[in-house]
DNA sequence: AGTGATATACCTATCAGTAGATAGATATTG
DNA sequence: CAATATCTATCTACTGATAGGTATATCACT
């Protein structure tokens, strides 16, 4: 099940369950908002999705392997700064619109009170990208030191959109960028 | 209003939602389930807590003073790293069945789809903890620097609960603070 | 001491609204 | 015919909230 496996009307579905979600948890959709706001009914939506751990798992999915696919190989020979710069356009680009965290952020934080399907999802995508994160740092420190060190870039940026968000302030994340590339520089001894 | 004008069973309310709202924010609460967590019927809680936003709203002001009394002074002679110390700790406890997140990072997650004086009293809690940090900061650094590296350090303990409880696993908290040990450091120029 | 007023803290009963989910009919297309 | 995608209609369960009743306790005044 890819992202583009999805007909235009399941994937228009994807496309507003995610924004909702990302402002307001799992608890923010429902059947029917999402499917005035696509124009069908809540019948057609249970088509699409049977469930709404279905419908989760799914956004969840698809967000992982968009932000993936936008990063690209962590190994390629990009210079380690042009890839971290990559990471941090692409994943907290979640902020757009000055109001919403990441997805994962959102759901992370209620993980224990999601279906487990949905919550093993959101467990996938930080292990995604934190793996991808450590691949990339991983030609110039030892593999416990990129582990460690990429955890803490993933936390960090998490923790910046909710400060930028409940604060109504997007400088957080900046600040946050520029400290972690302090941080990296420190730890890759440059 | 502060924390301990409540009368017993209010205090008892306010214990229990504040834990099922850390664990899955302001919907995962309803008065039906409080009610029956503390002994009494629903409409007993509307007595205490006319709305549900000023039982949200009753919550976060109540932990913001239970940990903002716990930090004490920050201004007051303890050694910087013992502030610290006292900040992770008492901050992270919010972890401690490793299971729920800081109360304000899920609230804050969610900011813009909470009640406004919900959102406002979240806010409040940010300021209050960045507040606190900076001034902890500030004898060993310059006020811009010392804001925006307190702001690092509540970002950075946010992102780490999140991973923690996404994940399972709660060793991103102790890598965290053992990276923003060096950060400070590193900033202070010792 | 006795009486009435007031406040506190609960109760029962109920409301309109919304939730996720399902059964079964309909239309369109290949 | 069969697959896809929608619909109407409906179910049960739960939501926050309100109206109005009950019991207890405290206080003021005679």
């Amino acid at each position: 099940m890819n992202a583009n496996s999805y007909s235009p009307k399941a994937a228009q579905i994807l496309d507003v369950a995610e924004n909702h979600m990302r402002k307001g948890g799992f608890d923010a959709i429902s059947f029917r908002d999402l499917a005035t706001a696509v124009g069908v009914k809540s019948a057609s939506v249970h088509y699409h999705f049977p469930a709404k751990a279905d419908l989760g798992q799914a956004v969840v999915a698809r967000y992982r392997e968009r932000i993936m696919d936008a990063l690209g190989d962590p190994m390629d020979h990009r210079p380690l700064a042009s890839k971290l710069k990559l990471l941090f356009d692409t994943y907290a680009a979640a902020l757009k619109d000055g109001d919403s965290v990441c997805l994962c952020c959102q759901l992370g934080a209620e993980a224990r009170d999601l279906p487990k399907d949905v919550a093993a999802e959101v467990e996938r995508f930080f292990k995604s990208i934190v793996g991808w994160t450590a691949s990339a740092l991983s030609p110039s420190l030892s593999a416990s030191k990129a582990d460690k060190l990429a955890a803490h870039i993933i936390s960090a940026l998490q923790g910046a959109m909710v400060l930028a968000v409940a604060t109504g302030d997007g400088v957080h994340l900046k600040n946050t960028r520029s400290l972690l590339k302090d941080c990296v520089e420190a730890q890759i001894g440059r």
